[in-house]
DNA sequence: TACGCGTGGAC
DNA sequence: TGTCCAAGCGT
């Protein structure tokens, strides 16, 4: 069936676009960078890794994502295993990678690949498709990676490689689907996983956003950027929109044997599920914030200030504590609990909280021994 | 369609 | 040093 697909889209294949297929494979085969999910030459790729790789690197660079997908696999070797795990463990082998809902989407989807799909990955795009956390770009590159199924995975390395390539001044996201279509001109019937790692490696090591290596491209001589001199200026994008400020205050408080204080925060949002030391609410605009913390106590400023720089926002946390030394939890809504100094490093924290224990606590609280 | 959603590296 | 931005998804 998919043969029969393949052999037709390569029979629609212009000549032209075979030439480009052939050349960017070529570079591929001398210049493929070695990743530890990426199958080497004459080996299977492992749906679990690949899919794995693919939810770790949304948004995401390699060089970060190299010591979490080797933590991942090492502690959940199969999809079956990450199933079984609780979601806290996820969140907390995932805390400072980012975009947290992709750690419960990771926990979701392995669930239901056990109970929907026999524990293995479905091997079309479509059904990829359907799994949490899968969107268009995923579900292609794990069908294609995984599967050796013609499709095209679009990321931002592919839109710039290809609106470069073709000379797409529309700017994003409106230019979405032109590039979408011409990459499909170009996937190969053969070989269409090394096609789509090879676009990506290709964006990510010489067609850069900013000074693009165009001299050693396997494509210069194609591009028509290149021809026109705008390489470096496209894609073209949206502007964006600036980053308002949110002001906040954390309030520090401790137990008599040392544990601080902090709560679990609501499953979905802004860090969902993660940790973090309780807070006022995070308001927008200093005048306008309310501050007030969340149970009474003697709260005296620590003169210390936090700042982290979210995407749509950038936080300020001026840093509270009380002489109070408690016993008990004080009165509270939702999950809240007394953590152990040396807990700190293993739990599910998000950078900015990290940060304000580094300032309570110093910088050792977070070696891990 | 547009927005909410993290982080660390490169410059 | 601030800005940009990276293998996007869900709503």
């Amino acid at each position: 069936m998919s043969v029969m697909l393949q052999e037709v889209n390569d029979d629609n294949m212009t000549s032209k676009n075979k030439l480009l297929s052939r050349q960017l494979l070529d570079w591929y085969d001398a210049h493929a960078r070695v990743l530890p999910w990426r199958a080497k030459p004459g080996e299977t790729a492992d749906p679990y890794r690949v899919w794995m790789s693919e939810i770790m690197l949304q948004q995401t660079t390699v060089a970060t994502v190299g010591r979490y997908f080797l933590a991942f696999t090492s502690r959940w070797p199969s999809v079956a295993d990450l199933a079984r795990a609780e979601l806290d463990d996820v969140l907390r082998e995932w805390a400072g990678l980012g975009y947290y809902a992709r750690a419960r989407n990771l926990h979701a989807c392995a669930k239901a690949v056990v109970a929907d799909h026999g524990g293995r990955f479905p091997d079309t795009e479509q059904e990829l498709l359907s799994l949490p956390g899968v969107g268009p770009y995923t579900a292609a590159a794990i069908a294609a990676i995984a599967f050796d199924r013609s499709a095209a995975a679009v990321d931002g390395n592919v839109e710039r490689v290809i609106s470069r390539l073709s000379a797409i001044e529309t700017p994003l996201p409106g230019a979405k689907t032109e590039i979408r279509a011409r990459t499909l001109e170009l996937v190969p019937a053969q070989r269409p996983g090394d096609f789509a790692q090879a676009l990506m490696d290709l964006g990510a090591t010489l067609c850069i956003p900013k000074r693009p290596n165009c001299l050693i491209c396997p494509w210069m001589t194609a591009c028509r950027a290149r021809e026109l001199g705008v390489a470096e200026a496209l894609p073209v994008k949206a502007p964006k929109k600036q980053r308002p400020v949110r002001n906040a205050r954390i309030f520090w408080a401790e137990r008599a044997d040392g544990a601080v204080l902090m709560r679990r925060r609501e499953e979905k949002g802004l860090l969902g599920g993660m940790l973090e030391f309780p807070s006022s609410g995070w308001a927008t605009g200093k005048e306008k914030a309310d501050l007030a913390p969340p149970y009474a106590s003697g709260w005296v400023t620590t003169k210390k200030q936090i700042e982290h720089t979210f995407t749509h926002f950038h936080l300020v946390l001026d840093l509270q504590q009380t002489d109070e030394v408690f016993d008990d939890l004080p009165a509270h809504d939702g999950d809240w609990r007394w953590v152990a100094r040396h807990q700190l490093a293993t739990e599910a924290l998000p950078t900015a909280m990290k940060k304000v224990a580094v300032a309570m606590l110093g910088s050792d609280v977070f070696r891990r021994v």
